[in-house]
DNA sequence: AAAAAAC
């Protein structure tokens, strides 16, 4: 058991200033226009300037990033790489291409004023400039598993001298899709080195695996696990499966909409929603897997400019992807694995912005949203009010993202198959279902993009469902 | 069964 410091007690007052940085870094956090960090930043950088391991929990759009940068430049400040050495002092892992440049991009950003070598490690990019920009050594490191495990392979790469790695999105790359890959990595890192795993969720078998790899880690919980954050409008709707492009056309047409992602559960299904709403002349493009790297670069600059307004994309922009002012995201379909709805809808709400989450949900997807419901502890309905569970008032990191119904052992992505439809005979339909062309469930429809009085009425009802537990205290375990 | 990640 750890408890760490109610928000008030530690973070009062705290500055940029109070927390050790260099002053290279201090100029850069300013000249961003930033005096006061986050509480999660707060946490972990004196904590990360101290040498410790950590695993770091805390909701979306609240600077994970700079919490992790900002201090690993610090310690590359004093300690640069060794000129020819074809190491890095610093590496970084993430789940996808686009994550990774965008943290690189965060570095420079910080590290302007000190300019470290940075290399850009991705599938999908030409090797040869990766190889040259490692060649002589390089401070930092930012990559996905596959084309570094490439480099390492070949010899391009070594790890040998590495002091730092961080893992960010760290639940998932622990997760069994990356696990063998970060296994063979990490087994290359020397045995005294600083680790670190970042994320919004943390569920508790993937916790236990990382205990594989980090040494008395300093666990920091600035929220409860796996809660969304506040100034997110959740809403669902209870829609016919042949019902959802045409709800989906109605909602997206709306004037609220500025910037929206769409999420689908495939590959396939991103491209027939955007060639959907494409026909119906809005501004969109579809993201996922089986894009070109060039195509998904292009679609994601158009997407951050404002040239393309609606991004319809698979989880490949679920996680970390950091766009300004995304008003909305819908759950055209809803994700299989619950903790990725806290990661989609938090491209939203971002930096202390109000958004705005709409789920479209079938009756085959009624346990998906059971499951998603159970982890973040509240019911989702079509108002956007938030009905807390009361039978489990505190979800700590010890049971966040642990479904109620999982066997003990039993392995993550078979219980994510167990629920695919399961419930949907169980469970009696409640709610109306809209369907499109129907007046009434136009004039909700308009209701569904959130208005600035729903928001305020949404986060009264939470702050009230909040009291009385936890509230305003941080507990990890 | 899906998505991501290496050619």
């Amino acid at each position: 058991m750890r408890r760490v410091a109610t928000t008030n007690e530690r973070f009062h007052l705290k500055q940029f200033n109070d927390l050790g940085l260099a002053e290279v870094l201090l100029r850069a956090v300013s000249a961003e226009g930033y005096t006061t960090p986050t509480p999660i930043q707060v946490e972990v950088i004196p904590a990360m300037l101290a040498g410790r391991d950590i695993v770091g929990i805390a909701q979306t759009g609240t600077g994970k990033t700079a919490a992790f940068v900002l201090p690993l430049l610090h310690n590359i400040n004093q300690q640069r790489v060794v000129p020819g050495s074809k190491c890095c002092t610093t590496l970084i892992l993430a789940p996808t291409r686009e994550l990774a440049a965008q943290i690189a991009e965060s570095i420079r950003t910080y590290g302007r004023f000190m300019r470290p070598s940075v290399a850009v490690i991705i599938g999908g990019a030409k090797p040869g400039p990766q190889i040259r920009a490692v060649a002589g050594g390089v401070d930092i490191i930012v990559a996905t598993p596959g084309r570094l495990l490439d480099h390492m392979a070949s010899g391009v790469i070594r790890l040998d001298r590495t002091t730092t790695v961080i893992l960010d999105e760290g639940d998932q790359m622990l997760d069994l899709g990356f696990m063998p890959a970060i296994r063979r990595i990490m087994a290359k890192l020397p045995a005294k080195r600083q680790t670190m795993l970042l994320s919004a969720t943390m569920p508790k078998q993937i916790r236990d695996l990382a205990h594989d790899f980090l040494n008395n880690p300093a666990e920091i919980a600035v929220a409860q696990v796996a809660r969304p954050i506040e100034r997110i409008n959740q809403k669902v709707m209870h829609v016919d499966s042949t019902a959802k492009r045409g709800v989906l056309v109605d909602l997206l047409g709306g004037p609220q909409v500025e910037r929206a992602i769409v999420f689908t559960r495939t590959k396939r299904g991103a491209d027939k929603v955007s060639l959907h709403l494409q026909k119906a002349g809005l501004s969109t493009d579809a993201i996922h897997g089986n894009k070109s790297q060039s195509q998904r670069e292009r679609t994601l600059a158009a997407f951050r400019s404002g040239r393309v307004t609606i991004l319809v994309a698979t989880d490949i922009a679920a996680r970390g992807i950091d766009v300004d002012d995304v008003s909305h995201v819908v759950n055209y379909e809803l994700p299989n694995v619950p903790e990725a709805y806290v990661h989609r809808i938090g491209r939203t709400a971002r930096a202390g912005k109000n958004g705005v989450a709409i789920s479209l949900c079938d009756h085959t997807e009624r346990g998906m949203l059971r499951d998603i419901e159970r982890l973040i502890g509240c019911s989702l309905n079509a108002s956007g009010d938030l009905v807390p569970h009361v039978s489990m008032p505190q979800r700590s990191a010890a049971t966040a993202g642990e479904p109620t119904g999982a066997k003990t052992g039993q392995k993550r992505n078979s219980h994510a198959r167990n629920h695919r439809g399961k419930s949907a005979a169980a469970e009696p339909t409640r709610r109306s279902e809209a369907k499109p062309g129907n007046a009434a469930a136009n004039a909700g429809l308009t209701r569904m993009l959130g208005t600035a009085g729903d928001k305020q009425k949404r986060r009264r009802s939470f702050a009230k469902s909040a009291s009385g537990s936890s509230h305003g205290r941080a507990v990890f375990q």
